[in-house]
DNA sequence: TGAAATGTTGGGGCG
DNA sequence: ACGCCCCAACATTTC
């Protein structure tokens, strides 16, 4: 027994990095070396179908990348694939661990985890500590004066602002302690070995040009722009710190800062109401009949639709993981309410695509679209793809990237007419929600 | 973080 | 000069 080390682990989730990290920063000041620790978790890895998901590899890059960092520590970080009770209990075998430091998550999943994890800690006698590092603010830290959570946007970003200018945002030097990181070599697994393959999709650099959030309000909409950060990916796995974001944000665009207070939004959501992952926030709207139709959907996965607008969204999710955020509303749109499809059925396939996929934001948006959410879009208020091109690219830069054809006889005819689609809908909803006709 | 239908206004053509 | 009509252009209401 004596030989095993003494350790106070750090368990990397969606904090995949070693600077500004709340609770490695902890670990690091504790008594004891510190062994940073990841999961494979096999409960979620066994699910993915695509042995070539870019998400475990981004996952996997990001490790290897931490790993190269603290070899210049002569340390290591231990990574573990299974069920994690299970591996959990080989590390309480292969180490004498005095405490284990995480950061919260917060998703229905990994609650459930966590608790399992603690009483299996705490019944050895080792401390579970944890810390807030993934959000400015939790779900319970911005609510209204009675204690209820919010269920609106505008009046939860107006406490969530004027919090964060009343109390600034702290950091936390991580990066400084990493002497304190436990002296071990232990073998680095391949992909290959972890059960995975290399994709063939580009990951966005975690580097914003200040450049492009300064001009966030007035190009952000324009998906022919390159408007957009794309650092969703490094804030779901939390390769950078929300807390810088954030600070860059104050400094350089309102408009991006208050995207960054949506992401929170629809995590506190997701807390306080976790039916959504299974339901309409709205009840009533889980009455609506939806078509359905498998031909339809299947069009619409493919980007064959014969909406240009549509179909340039679907296929450049399809082709780099990614879709422009003004698009997502748009397709979205159109398979809830021209196509009548259960959003559900959108929600799973983004869910299966974007590599910047959050349950929270994703659940947040389609019921937006579909008008079931919270603070959701009406349920009469239907886009009009053509109207919403006019607007939103005017010079169909973004069409014709992902539609070259589309100008072609080659190209489809719609696959339904929009007005016909849209008194369809206003009727479907209308005797789903009970309302007269 | 809509769009379409409906209502209103005012200029210009024309008898 | 005047009334009438048409119809943009804009505003309001409705879905």
């Amino acid at each position: 027994m004596e030989n095993k080390k003494s350790v106070a682990i750090h368990w990397f989730r969606r904090d995949l990095r070693l600077h500004d990290n709340n609770a490695l920063y902890h670990a690091l000041q504790g008594d004891n070396p510190v062994l940073p620790i990841f999961i494979f978790d096999s409960n979620i890895l066994d699910k993915l179908e695509n042995k070539k998901d870019a998400r475990v590899q981004f996952i996997y890059e990001s490790l290897s990348n931490i790993q190269q960092q603290i070899r210049k520590f002569n340390s290591s970080v231990l990574i573990k694939i299974g069920n994690p009770v299970e591996c959990w209990k080989n590390i309480l075998i292969e180490y004498d661990v005095k405490a284990v430091y995480t950061n919260h998550d917060y998703e229905p999943y990994a609650l459930q985890r966590d608790q399992e994890i603690e009483s299996l800690l705490n019944s050895n006698n080792i401390p579970f500590i944890t810390f807030k590092d993934q959000v400015i603010f939790e779900k319970s830290e911005v609510v209204k004066d009675d204690g209820k959570p919010y269920t609106v946007y505008t009046p939860y970003s107006r406490k969530w602002r004027s919090r964060l200018n009343a109390e600034g945002i702290p950091s936390y030097d991580s990066q400084l302690l990493l002497k304190n990181l436990v002296p071990i070599s232990i073998d680095f697994p391949t992909l290959e070995e972890i059960g995975f393959q290399k994709s063939d999709l580009l990951f966005p650099s975690d580097h914003c040009a200040d450049d492009i959030i300064q001009k966030y309000a007035d190009q952000r909409d324009i998906p022919g722009i390159n408007g957009t950060s794309r650092l969703g990916i490094h804030l779901r796995f939390g390769t950078i710190s929300i807390r810088e974001m954030a600070r860059k944000g104050q400094n350089l665009s309102d408009s991006w800062l208050n995207e960054l207070c949506w992401r929170e939004f629809y995590m506190m959501i997701l807390w306080h109401f976790p039916h959504v992952t299974k339901g309409s926030f709205k009840p009533q709207y889980d009455s609506i009949e939806w078509r359905n139709n498998e031909t339809e959907f299947q069009a619409w996965c493919d980007g064959k639709t014969g909406y240009p607008i549509v179909d340039a969204g679907m296929r450049e999710l399809n082709t780099t993981g990614y879709m422009h955020n003004r698009v997502r509303m748009v397709v979205a749109s159109f398979l809830t309410k021209h196509l009548l499809i259960d959003w559900r059925w959108g929600e799973a396939y983004f869910a299966s695509k974007l590599l910047d996929f959050d349950l929270s934001a994703n659940n947040g948006g389609w019921q937006w679209a579909a008008g079931s959410g919270c603070d959701a879009a009406p349920y009469f208020r239907i886009f009009n793809p053509y109207e919403q091109t006019k607007k939103f690219d005017s010079d169909l830069k973004y069409i014709r990237k992902w539609v070259p054809e589309f100008q072609d006889f080659s190209y489809p005819q719609p696959i339904v007419d929009h007005k016909m689609a849209r008194e369809r809908c206003l009727e479907t909803y209308k005797r789903g929600l009970g309302r007269d006709l």
